[in-house]
DNA sequence: TTATTAAAAGATAAAAAGGTCTTTTAATAA
DNA sequence: TTATTAAAAGACCTTTTTATCTTTTAATAA
């Protein structure tokens, strides 16, 4: 549903929305480090998200990524667009080209709530209000293991 | 969510569950242009599906590939796991490695009831129940564009 | 103004997904 | 028993995704 780069896309920006400012800018290397994400491909990602201005960067000594005052307004869709594209996300479940209420696919009317559901939620929360609820619930985002187990979650 | 192979072996499956049985052999080549799927990348999917024991199939004049009593009795989460694996289907919608229900990810709450919604369905039904279910509707499955549109369909 | 720092840019490469083609094997009908 | 049919097997190819490495550019601090 979301390529391994729109999940560290979020991820880390999520991470500048609770870090960063404009006099507080971090490097790809620390950010990669705390959320456990290779750091070549992440610098590669952030390129991209400068330039579809969802993030800010500035180079030399204490440069780094930030979040402007404007890129604190974009919410995650923003940051699945940049990257993924809509698309994606979009489209029917099986596959089928035709696929609407008048035609549904045998799992339309389960997908489809679910689909408003979370993009409602991507869409109408702002990055910083989403890092916000994140942190006000006391978590952390990140792909490390903290107690390494074999089961996949559920 | 779930691959291109594992959505073609799904529509494959149901149309040699409405189509096919053991005296009436369907080959590769008319499944792949009823569905509208690349025929030479579905006998490869069939093969696996044959080894994994979800279809059958003969050589030889009139062979082909059916749908055997036990067969009939398999459900398209078998198929899923048979292409995907599980893991693909579970796993955090974030990528997160540790997120359960004491340690949510920011869209766990909307993810993990849809989650249960469609594995219910997949499980829950034998590919001779949901191939009977899309009939009965009068529905066909297929990849075809019969009026073909630009927009993505929702 | 020079050394240093950190991003930007772009070339490269490895892995996975998606797809094609050719040869071999097995079944069966003539 | 031979020709034919259709799957099985496996080699091969392309594209996309994921990832790495090296060089260049810009900012700044000494």
């Amino acid at each position: 549903m979301l390529s391994n780069a729109s999940k560290y896309a979020i991820l880390s920006t999520l991470y500048l929305a609770e870090h960063s400012n404009e006099e507080r800018k971090i490097s790809v290397k620390e950010i990669a480090e705390n959320i456990d994400v290779p750091s070549p491909f992440l610098a590669k990602l952030f390129q991209q998200l400068v330039r579809g201005k969802i993030i800010s960067s500035s180079k030399g000594p204490h440069g780094g990524f930030y979040l402007s005052e404007k890129n604190k307004q974009k919410n995650v869709l923003d940051i699945i667009d940049n990257i993924d594209g809509l698309n994606k996300l979009n489209g029917c479940f099986l596959g089928l080209n035709e696929c609407d209420s008048t035609n549904p696919c045998p799992v339309h009317f389960i997908v489809v709530p679910f689909k408003n559901n979370i993009l409602a939620k991507f869409r109408d929360l702002t990055i910083m209000e989403f890092a916000k609820e994140i942190a006000d619930k006391g978590d952390f985002l990140t792909l490390k293991n903290v107690s390494p187990s074999l089961e996949a979650p559920i």
